[in-house]
DNA sequence: CATTGATATGAATCCTACG
DNA sequence: ACGTAGGATTCATATCAAT
């Protein structure tokens, strides 16, 4: 397999099949919509006496939970061959499958990070009263081990969520409207076409831009889209040739963002440079004085890029806890100075310093 | 074991020990909130360096993955044993051992009615940035078999959710303030107490008044008081002596309730009388009018408890359901008559003629 | 054009007692 | 076990027709 040809692609055929001719270490994310396996018998009746279309495909068909483990199992391990050591997989499942899934990557030695819970407003309402309405799915976020610095653009979710820190639990529409693709005919080509906003989240969450995604179950593309929104790069495997056809259609519309978003700007960690580089590069100077931002509490800085407090010398960090009387802080969020005539946090200098090229 | 004793008491012992004693098809309901094997390594501090004082306790130690599935293998197989082929039972866990739980549930033959996910509104949030905010749990609700007829108050949670059916989302905050119990230094006796309203819907919507209700993790006794506040029996084993202190006080001190929610008046089935016995009864007339309840359409009732609509025999359902323009109805609430002067419903009647013994 | 109302539909383990 | 008849059940949203 030419590992370049097959970026922003979909490869048609078996899913296992085709996972094993793809390298070793070679992907940063998959996203996974495996079949649930849903059991369902016979047909179900609104009170209007309407049949209800749900899910009646094939490909959901298996002979027991031994043959359905033995498929998940299968993807499972492909797929942790595929993922870089700090990659990232995302599987989405029902009460039918999950704990069967879940408990597999555990044995696997997959590293649960989250479950996620993506809570549907609109859910189909449970016709009959036999039990509580099924109003949510549940997405499986894990990484390859224990060990592994998986990407998460913390700051970028938190921002995407009034600054608060994101949680488990997501409400999203299900996939409707204009954003379910239809035949000719006006019916829905998947029966099971998932909300872009879902895979937004989860692609945003866990992927820097021009990373590559992987996804075995690919359907008519909504990773692909929601990629190529992203800037990230995609590979789709999937058997319907229908599927694909619509897929590649609707991908091929989609016009790539490019915002602090897409670059997780948020999330991007700040040049390394330290207070001593700082003075030595002449951003700060040997004696002068740092402020808080409300230019109300001064501590005097050494030639070292320590700081004298109450006769202590101590990193800015430090010095800025204490004066926030807590253990940790982050002292370059914290301390502002007098720079060509203007009052500026010290972390502004050092991506001055950084631009400037000056070390 | 005396059958009898073991009600409405604590069984103080190793559990799988006490639930071999307990007889076949004994309980109505199962609640079980097992150790949840959490895996944490070392203290997590907050930023103003207090320590988070999570689940560091003796009994959530297990040696690896395998002890905990034989562990859960064990209780849960006695548990499916206990139940009644009508009962069901409820697990509460977290992603650490949820999908090991599920997976072990459905091999040994419990049949997923639904997974609940308890949405705590104030979770505790993830200090470090690492992942999203771990914001809820998980319930699985199983019958004893995929053909049991397990008990589901439908219209009684309807009613409590401001008469939409329930979902399977709950969102219950974390048990804090007063609910909270505390030994005479102001520390929590249990370091994972679950709030009353989560064992309120959970014993509501699954059983009835005077049921027996088994909890063999039953810590400080919340299923224990909420089951004597709903006037259902329990039974609780739990190995610590202090919990038990804890929880024999506390229940001690519940009143029961008596309102129709106790008594899941709304769940009742009407008493089983059909239009021919009311007519034998005397409540109806062969050849007296029935009409929908806005005195608009009538339709003519016959002798044999059928009515006449368009010169066709029908059933009150299949009347009603025509007149409504749907393939099926409840011609009960649909259908009012006169009867001594009132404009009453014909269901009315069926209560009416159950009370007065006429049968 | 704005508003109202009827209709359609979505990953669903969707009835029960009796003969 | 299986068929049959009786009886009990739906929420949010998009679309489109009607006013």
């Amino acid at each position: 397999m030419n590992e370049k040809n097959i970026l922003n692609s979909i490869l048609q055929g078996d899913c296992i099949k085709l996972l094993k001719e793809i390298p070793d270490n070679f992907v940063d994310l998959i996203f996974a919509d495996p079949p649930y396996y849903m059991q369902t018998e016979g047909n179900l009746l609104r009170t209007d006496g309407t049949i209800f279309s749900g899910v009646n495909d094939e490909w959901d068909k298996f002979e027991n939970f031994e043959h359905y483990d033995k498929f998940c199992y299968e993807w499972l391990t492909e797929c942790r061959r595929i993922l870089k050591p700090n990659g990232s997989i995302w599987v989405i499942g029902s009460f039918q499958n999950i704990y069967r899934i879940g408990k597999i990557m555990q044995d696997i030695g997959y590293w649960i990070i989250n479950d996620v819970i993506w809570a549907k407003p609109n859910a189909v309402p449970n016709f009959a009263g036999t039990r509580f309405q099924n109003s949510h799915e549940t997405l499986l976020w894990c990484a390859k081990d224990k060990k592994s610095k998986y990407c998460f653009n913390y700051k970028t979710m938190k921002h995407l969520n009034s600054d608060k820190q994101m949680k488990s639990v997501w409400d999203i529409s299900i996939c409707i409207g204009n954003e379910r693709i239809k035949d000719e005919n006006g019916n829905k080509v998947h029966s099971t076409q998932k909300p872009e906003k879902l895979l937004y989240n989860v692609i945003l969450s866990s992927s820097k831009k021009g990373d590559i995604i992987l996804d075995p179950f690919f359907g008519t593309g909504t990773t692909g889209a929601v990629a190529k929104l992203l800037s990230r790069n995609y590979i789709g495997i999937e058997r319907e040739t229908t599927y694909i056809k619509y897929a590649e259609e609707r991908i091929k519309n989609v016009q790539s963002e490019d915002s602090y978003l897409v670059s997780n700007t948020l999330d991007v960690k700040p040049p390394k440079i330290s207070t001593k580089q700082l003075i030595d590069l002449g951003f700060l100077k040997d004696g002068q004085l740092l402020y808080d931002k409300t230019h109300s509490k001064s501590v005097l800085l050494l030639n070292d890029g320590k700081v004298l407090i109450d006769n202590e010398k101590l990193s800015i960090h430090k010095a800025s806890a204490l004066l926030l009387n807590k253990v940790n802080n982050n002292g370059w969020d914290f301390f502002w100075c007098e720079y060509n005539n203007e009052f500026v946090s010290i972390n502004s200098l050092r991506y001055l310093a950084d631009k400037k090229g000056g070390l």
